[in-house]
RNA sequence: GGCGCGGUAGCUCAGUUGGUUAGAGCGAUCGACUCAUAAUCGAUAGGUCGGGAGUUCAAGUCUCCCCCACGCCA
């Protein structure tokens, strides 16, 4: 029994998210939660919406909303899709919440008072027409090193050259179209972390267990170029966390706010707060503060690789820096991409699959399976319609849940809707007790080394086990000179399918919940005695045969959805 | 152009610190079985491990060069 903190990267506000950033953290950080909770450790496992910047408000502004109720808006689409996919969030909170409001003014207070904060004067474009500063890409115009008259306030696409938005020539802002233009100075907080390079060095180094997608890249920001450069911290915006040091005003940072890199990982702590304040827990910094309590926490951090420098550089020099006893992370567990069909998921082009359009053609069960087997683990992956096909299929319906269906349906035909009595089993039965607790110990090591895709394989392996077993002692016709043998084989398939629910439900929890219903086990422990677990359901025990657990995907389903999601959304 | 991850059977991928005849799943072919969601089980075929050179008694596994795909950055 131990203590673990689990937290999924948290997603923009701005629009549902497609499958391909739930494979990339909150569904493998809900594998890994629910596995640990079915284990018997404490778990604490966070998420929520990180809603500052300016896109939340260019697409509340689109939505015709103010951005505080667009985002409380979007916040409840997301929570309701995140529960329709069964993520089992102890608490999916809001970067916009007064807890990280508060948390983030603190961090900035502390790090300033550490010498971790410089002013920095810098020229930006301000909009009359629209009342804010234009950041890089919000302004256009002409370059003024090739003549392209749609250049990009950070780069001509005609000739690339990198621009300063001060150097266009006729600037206009993207937002209004507005050429009511004026160059301002204004001054920023930059977060120095290239004072910790050789901190956050030692400490990559000394993480030897990480995988080489998270340590290679966090060296690269480490050691490229003239390696870790320093970061702003704050932006001329309205919609975000206000500068200030704690509860003080931070003399000449009035109006502006901090950028959302820099109070959104913050939010991981914040959340524990919410769901405290919540009412769901009492004690969050037992969690977070290694000098109450969260010395023996291990704190699993889940993210795709994009997320990567935040989480490995900068967030841990807030961490660090601050010099107060905050909870580190312990591991990174980072992602590649999963692509769509030849070519990217893009929210913005909208292509591929989108989380809400997925749970409109099948059950949640069915996209976690493919997804989680398929996770992009070591390299990019691919989602085709007939590899989710061939998947759902082969896997799910032939392999598992056929042999549920067998199973049950043999027994009520020849005995009845309970486990039979009689026979002795013998060499058969127990080989098939050492291969079970044989693939099940390696489908833990898997599961605890956050090896997805071969803890998938090995989950699966031990369901062929149990095909497999069937084949051989064919019971079908060991009944006509057996019964009772019969019946004993039948009794160890029943537990086995008991048994086979309660190892897969961290990946698909709603059909092993339906299992276990049927097969009425009100015990669902994880197994620790795989020869004593095959016995929990006693002779007469009574069950119910289950619906079909897992539909097929037709060749006429997949063709559908294929020219149905070829396209793009809206 | 720089950097990063890859390039292993038709497809998707495993291959630990270099060491016996390079593995799995799917697909294909053949066979067995008939309890079951036309499901299951078994067998077989198929790879000069992107190319070249080198180190070594021994290289998919280390070194160098090159090629290809993808991604990131400037």
């Amino acid at each position: 029994m131990a203590r673990h903190l689990i937290t999924s990267a948290i997603p923009y506000i701005n629009g549902i998210k497609h499958l391909g950033n739930l494979v990339g953290s909150q569904l493998p950080a809900d594998l890994y939660a629910r596995y640990l909770r079915a284990r018997g450790h404490e778990v604490l496992f966070l998420c929520a919406t990180d809603e500052h910047g300016t896109p939340a408000e260019l697409a509340a502004a689109k939505a015709g909303k103010p951005v505080d109720d667009y985002c409380a808006e979007m916040w409840g689409v997301q929570a309701k899709i995140a529960e329709g996919f069964r993520l089992s969030f102890d608490h999916f909170g809001r970067s916009s919440s007064d807890q990280n409001k508060k948390l983030t003014q603190h961090f900035a207070k502390v790090l300033d008072d550490e010498g971790l904060i410089r002013e920095v004067s810098e020229t930006q474009m301000y909009s009359h027409a629209d009342g804010r500063y234009l950041p890089d890409r919000y302004i256009e115009g002409t370059c003024p090193n090739c003549g392209f008259e749609d250049a990009r306030g950070d780069q001509c696409d005609n000739c690339t050259k990198q621009l300063d938005p001060v150097d266009l020539i006729n600037p206009r802002s993207t937002i209004s179209g507005s050429t009511d233009l004026e160059m301002r100075d204004t001054k920023h907080l930059y977060l120095r972390q290239s004072e910790m390079k050789d901190k956050l060095d030692a400490w990559i180094d000394s993480k030897t267990d990480w995988p080489v997608l998270t340590t290679s890249i966090a060296k690269k920001w480490l050691h490229d170029g003239d390696g870790l450069q320093d970061r702003g911290i704050t932006r001329d915006l309205d919609w975000g966390v206000p500068v200030q040091k704690g509860d003080e005003p931070w003399p000449g940072m009035e109006g502006k706010v901090f950028y959302v890199w820099f109070d959104a990982p913050i939010e991981y702590i914040a959340c524990s707060q919410e769901w405290v304040d919540a009412g769901k827990g009492d004690d969050w910094a037992r969690w977070w503060r290694t000098d109450k309590g969260a010395d023996d926490v291990r704190y699993t951090q889940f993210m795709g690789k994009d997320n990567v420098p935040f989480h490995t550089l900068s967030f841990p020099t807030t961490i660090l820096g601050s010099n107060e006893p905050w909870k580190l992370v312990d591991y990174i567990k980072s992602f590649n991409y999963l692509n769509y069909d030849g070519g990217q998921f893009s929210t913005s082009r909208g292509r591929g699959v989108f989380m809400d359009q997925a749970l409109e053609i099948l059950p949640a069960d069915y996209w976690r399976w493919w997804l989680l087997s398929n996770v992009p683990e070591s390299s990019d992956s691919e989602f085709t319609w007939d590899s989710f096909q061939q998947g759902v299929n082969k896997d799910l319906a032939d392999v598992l849940g056929n042999f549920a269906s067998r199973v049950t349906k043999f027994c009520r035909s020849k005995f009845s809707e309970a486990v039979p009595e009689g026979g002795t089993p013998g060499a058969r039965e127990e080989q098939l007790m050492a291969d079970l607790t044989a693939k099940i110990a390696e489908y833990q090591t898997h599961m605890e080394a956050i090896e997805i895709r071969k803890a998938a394989a090995s989950l699966r392996g031990a369901w062929v086990l149990g095909n497999e077993y069937l084949q051989e002692v064919a019971p079908w016709s060991t009944i006509k000179e057996d019964p009772a043998q019969a019946a004993m084989q039948i009794r160890l398939a029943l537990n086995m399918i008991r048994l086979y629910a309660v190892i897969s439900s961290p990946f698909i929890p709603d059909a092993c919940a339906d299992l276990l219903s049927c097969m009425k086990a009100d015990d669902a422990e994880w197994p620790t005695d795989i020869a004593a677990a095959l016995k929990a359901m006693p002779e007469g025990h009574a069950f119910t045969v289950p619906d079909v657990t897992f539909r097929k995907i037709t060749d006429a389903e997949r063709e559908d959805w294929q020219e149905r999601f070829a396209g793009t959304r809206d």
